[in-house]
DNA sequence: CTGTTAGCGCCTTCAC
DNA sequence: GTGAAGGCGCTAACAG
């Protein structure tokens, strides 16, 4: 690969000059200067980014951490952050967070290769995020509560969403409203819990915990809460899923014991997937802003990283999209 | 941040001492060593990772392009590379190829802060392809017919897999076969298109044009291919889409219509996303091994990144998953 | 306007 | 077994 000091040879100059000359310094002359890019693409002369990161103590880079990269919620977060990032001047890579590749983490966190990162991956324990940022390394976290000098939050109203959901059900006609929940543990799922528990006190509905199911956000394990209301009898008048790829899984599960949505259960998930438009009957969620959700995170990233310190965190609102699979059929 | 010579200095230690402790080089005594260890603890010392690729020139990561970074389609995939990547001790980072950022492909391939890449982005022009292959940047493509000295081929069946969908729609006794597309020029979409049309050939079933349909691998565009054909009348009696999402936008937009499958039509999928076993009903389909797509190519690119030099492209087997969409109901 | 010089933080011969 | 010195490729003072 050829390096600059080939170019400043052939060229004819010094090594100062033609990083001048190649980095649009006004200071050096016009002549020169198309005599530096004419020897630089004779050679095909690329700039080692090591070198210049190594020299200019920053990466131009921002790192993504999620839960699952191919995961169909982060399509739209990872259009916002890299719109944004763009803007900056930045590149913004991504990573699985957990798994055995805490390699990758290491990697760019630890051992400083970028200059900041974004993290939405509930197994990624709050301790490693707290050991990593540091002066230099903001963090914006978007799936829980966890501030440290230079950790931020930013997300979405995960209580309020949840509670209009399920006041959504009720105002439907539903009496008993079950819930899927994630991941016991996972922050995402704790507070929609939360707003579906404030929804049915305010209501004075009581809350049985024969309508609480635990799955862990995957489709298969709405199959499974699925079959547990059907085998356990006395079905519930209406689920909300805790998400939306749970909310399709119970929607497949009920079908298989010729459980009919809406007619014999109404149903709601969280998030609203691109598929939820898609599936039969489409399917009522509240919808999440995720490319704004990725926007505004990079932006507080950016700021922190210009120094600015406020750690208020940012709460964005969620929407609610009524579609057939709650609209009570007569 | 603390560095090595901070390290060396409090454990009374050179420099090159303290690295070769920290190295697990073996020249280094047993109780010299863990004094530069307790001075790095307590220092709270992170190697600079920059620093060592500098030196070392090499980064121990790859970078994986995807158009989507969230599409459905690519969660296995990523799996499948970084388990593999992690074994020989890399890290792998994801980007999306196309939008405005030719930015992060730049910093990352271009400017050298990757030592290989893996490529599925249609809308990747060959040319940056080819222009940043070279012989130190291997680079392995999954989704395109295309060699260099340093460019690899990693793909699957997609004419075999296209072909046996047809056929089996054919076998389930459909005389007339539509086909959704893909974007005009994307080498899948274009693959399966030959697959479709050959298997027509072999049979004697004359090519209709007016059941070719251009989709762009949406949900959206299934949904309007659908509306397109019920509105020209004269239904096929089955549909072969080029991939899930727009195999089930067409689910849905032929329901809108009052038209059910599989009972007025048959409906074969490509790729066999998790959601497709879940959908109404459950959509038959071409499975891709995705996951092995992943280590198969990642393995190529180690095997060329230790300078073996085969440029031999690797097919790997669909499978059809018969599911729901294309059981002929009587 | 251009060249010389001094590192960025690390690894690695080479002497001692 | 350990230390001193050089250099990876680049940028940014500081001189000239």
């Amino acid at each position: 690969m050829a390096t600059l000091k080939d170019v400043a040879r052939l060229a004819g100059v010094s090594i100062a000059t033609a990083s001048g000359a190649l980095n649009r310094q006004p200071r050096v002359k016009e002549t020169t200067r198309s005599k530096v890019l004419d020897a630089a693409a004779l050679l095909k002369y690329r700039p080692n980014g090591i070198a210049r990161d190594l020299k200019t103590q920053r990466t131009d880079t921002i790192a993504v951490f999620l839960h699952d990269l191919g995961g169909p919620f982060y399509s739209e977060l990872m259009r916002g952050i890299q719109d944004m990032a763009e803007k900056y001047g930045y590149a913004a890579i991504a990573g699985r967070g957990t798994g055995d590749n805490n390699r990758t983490w290491t990697r760019l966190l630890l051992e400083g290769r970028v200059d900041g990162a974004i993290v939405m991956d509930p197994e990624m324990p709050d301790q490693i995020i707290r050991g990593s940022a540091g002066d230099s390394l903001p963090i914006v976290v978007l799936d829980r509560q966890l501030t440290t000098p230079h950790s931020f939050i930013v997300g979405t109203d995960n209580v309020g969403g949840a509670c209009q959901a399920t006041n959504h059900l009720l105002d439907a006609g539903a009496s008993t409203v079950a819930f899927v929940s994630g991941p016991a543990q996972t922050y995402d799922s704790i507070m929609r819990y939360r707003g579906y528990e404030k929804a049915l006190l305010d209501r004075g509905v009581p809350l049985d915990r024969r309508f609480i199911f635990q799955g862990n956000f995957t489709e298969q394990s709405g199959v499974l809460a699925a079959q547990a209301m059907v085998l356990q009898g006395g079905l519930p008048d209406a689920v909300f899923a805790a998400n939306d790829e749970m909310a399709i899984g119970i929607l497949s599960g009920f079908r298989a014991h010729g459980v009919e949505v809406p007619r014999d259960c109404l149903l709601v998930g969280f998030d609203d997937i691109r598929l939820a438009q898609y599936v039969t009957p489409s399917l009522t969620t509240v919808r999440q802003p995720m490319y704004e959700l990725g926007t505004v995170a990079t932006e507080v990233l950016f700021k922190s990283l210009q120094g600015e310190r406020s750690g208020e965190p940012i709460i964005l609102k969620t929407e609610l999209v009524v579609r057939d699979s709650s609209r009570r059929v007569r």
